[in-house]
DNA sequence: CCCTTGACCAAAC
DNA sequence: GGTTTGGCCAAGG
Protein backbone atom coordinates (compact mmCIF):
# COMPACT_ATOMS: atom_id res chain seq x y z
CA UNK A 1 0.00 0.00 0.00
CA UNK A 2 1.72 2.89 -1.10
CA UNK A 3 1.40 6.04 1.27
CA UNK A 4 -0.40 9.17 -0.22
CA UNK A 5 -0.51 11.70 2.43
CA UNK A 6 0.71 12.90 5.54
CA UNK A 7 -2.50 12.39 7.14
CA UNK A 8 -1.99 8.57 5.56
CA UNK A 9 1.19 8.39 7.07
CA UNK A 10 0.17 9.43 10.58
CA UNK A 11 -2.65 6.70 10.58
CA UNK A 12 0.05 3.81 9.90
CA UNK A 13 1.60 4.69 12.57
CA UNK A 14 -1.21 5.25 14.68
CA UNK A 15 -2.51 1.83 13.85
CA UNK A 16 0.63 0.74 16.00
CA UNK A 17 -0.38 1.93 18.90
CA UNK A 18 -1.82 -1.47 21.13
CA UNK A 19 -4.58 -1.11 23.28
CA UNK A 20 -4.51 -0.15 26.55
CA UNK A 21 -1.58 2.01 25.78
CA UNK A 22 -1.88 5.75 24.97
CA UNK A 23 0.38 8.07 22.29
CA UNK A 24 1.23 11.74 21.85
CA UNK A 25 0.70 13.90 18.94
CA UNK A 26 4.51 14.51 19.25
CA UNK A 27 5.71 11.13 19.21
CA UNK A 28 3.33 10.65 15.95
CA UNK A 29 5.31 13.42 14.49
CA UNK A 30 8.54 12.05 15.26
CA UNK A 31 8.21 8.72 13.85
CA UNK A 32 7.36 10.28 10.81
CA UNK A 33 10.36 12.14 11.06
CA UNK A 34 8.77 15.35 11.32
CA UNK A 35 7.87 18.08 13.72
CA UNK A 36 4.33 18.54 12.21
CA UNK A 37 2.54 17.98 16.02
CA UNK A 38 -0.22 20.02 14.60
CA UNK A 39 -0.74 18.79 11.19
CA UNK A 40 -1.25 15.17 12.89
CA UNK A 41 -4.10 16.31 14.87
CA UNK A 42 -5.28 18.31 11.60
CA UNK A 43 -5.28 15.36 9.73
CA UNK A 44 -7.64 13.65 12.22
CA UNK A 45 -10.18 16.33 12.23
CA UNK A 46 -10.63 16.92 8.48
CA UNK A 47 -10.90 13.29 7.92
CA UNK A 48 -12.85 11.92 11.03
CA UNK A 49 -11.29 8.23 10.52
CA UNK A 50 -12.38 7.91 14.23
CA UNK A 51 -14.18 4.84 13.54
CA UNK A 52 -11.06 3.58 11.14
CA UNK A 53 -8.40 4.72 13.63
CA UNK A 54 -8.36 4.33 16.93
CA UNK A 55 -7.27 8.38 17.38
CA UNK A 56 -9.20 8.31 20.07
CA UNK A 57 -5.36 6.69 21.75
CA UNK A 58 -3.77 9.85 20.54
CA UNK A 59 -3.22 12.45 23.29
CA UNK A 60 -1.48 15.76 24.23
CA UNK A 61 1.89 15.53 25.72
CA UNK A 62 1.52 17.27 28.81
CA UNK A 63 -0.49 14.47 29.60
CA UNK A 64 -4.30 16.14 28.83
CA UNK A 65 -7.07 14.18 26.79
CA UNK A 66 -6.97 16.79 24.39
CA UNK A 67 -9.78 16.87 21.33
CA UNK A 68 -11.66 14.54 19.94
CA UNK A 69 -14.03 14.53 16.58
CA UNK A 70 -16.85 12.78 18.29
CA UNK A 71 -16.47 14.73 21.77
CA UNK A 72 -13.52 14.57 24.04
CA UNK A 73 -16.68 13.11 26.40
CA UNK A 74 -16.48 9.91 24.06
CA UNK A 75 -12.46 9.74 23.77
CA UNK A 76 -12.31 9.39 27.76
CA UNK A 77 -15.01 7.03 27.78
CA UNK A 78 -13.16 4.79 25.53
CA UNK A 79 -9.75 5.16 27.25
CA UNK A 80 -11.00 4.04 30.76
CA UNK A 81 -12.42 0.54 28.55
CA UNK A 82 -9.02 -0.13 27.73
CA UNK A 83 -7.62 0.60 31.24
CA UNK A 84 -6.24 4.19 31.03
CA UNK A 85 -7.65 5.99 33.95
CA UNK A 86 -9.02 9.54 33.24
CA UNK A 87 -9.23 12.53 35.45
CA UNK A 88 -9.96 15.63 35.29
CA UNK A 89 -9.69 15.55 31.65
CA UNK A 90 -6.04 13.73 31.99
CA UNK A 91 -4.32 10.64 31.89
CA UNK A 92 -3.38 9.48 35.29
CA UNK A 93 -1.36 7.07 34.90
CA UNK A 94 -0.11 8.88 31.58
CA UNK A 95 3.46 7.64 31.72
CA UNK A 96 2.59 4.33 32.68
CA UNK A 97 0.16 3.93 29.11
CA UNK A 98 2.44 6.12 26.91
CA UNK A 99 3.63 4.28 24.35
CA UNK A 100 6.38 5.09 22.07
CA UNK A 101 7.58 3.90 18.65
CA UNK A 102 11.20 3.49 17.47
CA UNK A 103 12.51 5.98 16.79
C1' DC B 1 1.10 31.75 -4.43
C1' DC B 2 -0.32 34.23 -0.02
C1' DC B 3 -3.00 33.87 4.09
C1' DT B 4 -5.62 31.51 7.64
C1' DT B 5 -6.54 27.90 10.65
C1' DG B 6 -5.73 23.81 13.59
C1' DA B 7 -7.75 17.47 18.08
C1' DC B 8 -0.13 20.99 19.29
C1' DC B 9 4.43 22.03 22.00
C1' DA B 10 7.82 24.25 24.70
C1' DA B 11 9.66 28.13 26.72
C1' DA B 12 8.88 32.55 28.81
C1' DC B 13 6.29 35.61 31.90
C1' DG C 1 1.11 26.74 38.15
C1' DG C 2 -1.87 29.26 34.81
C1' DT C 3 -1.49 32.33 30.88
C1' DT C 4 0.87 34.36 26.84
C1' DT C 5 3.99 34.13 22.86
C1' DG C 6 6.42 32.21 19.23
C1' DG C 7 7.27 28.30 16.42
C1' DC C 8 6.35 24.26 13.83
C1' DC C 9 4.11 21.80 9.63
C1' DA C 10 0.25 20.68 6.44
C1' DA C 11 -4.13 21.51 3.93
C1' DG C 12 -7.84 24.57 2.30
C1' DG C 13 -9.58 28.97 0.38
Amino acid sequence: MAKKSFSSKAYSVLKKVPKGKVTTYKEIALALKTKAYRAVGRAMNKNKNAPKIPCHRVVKSNGEVGGYILGTKTKENLLRKEGIKIKNGKVSNFKEVLFKFNH
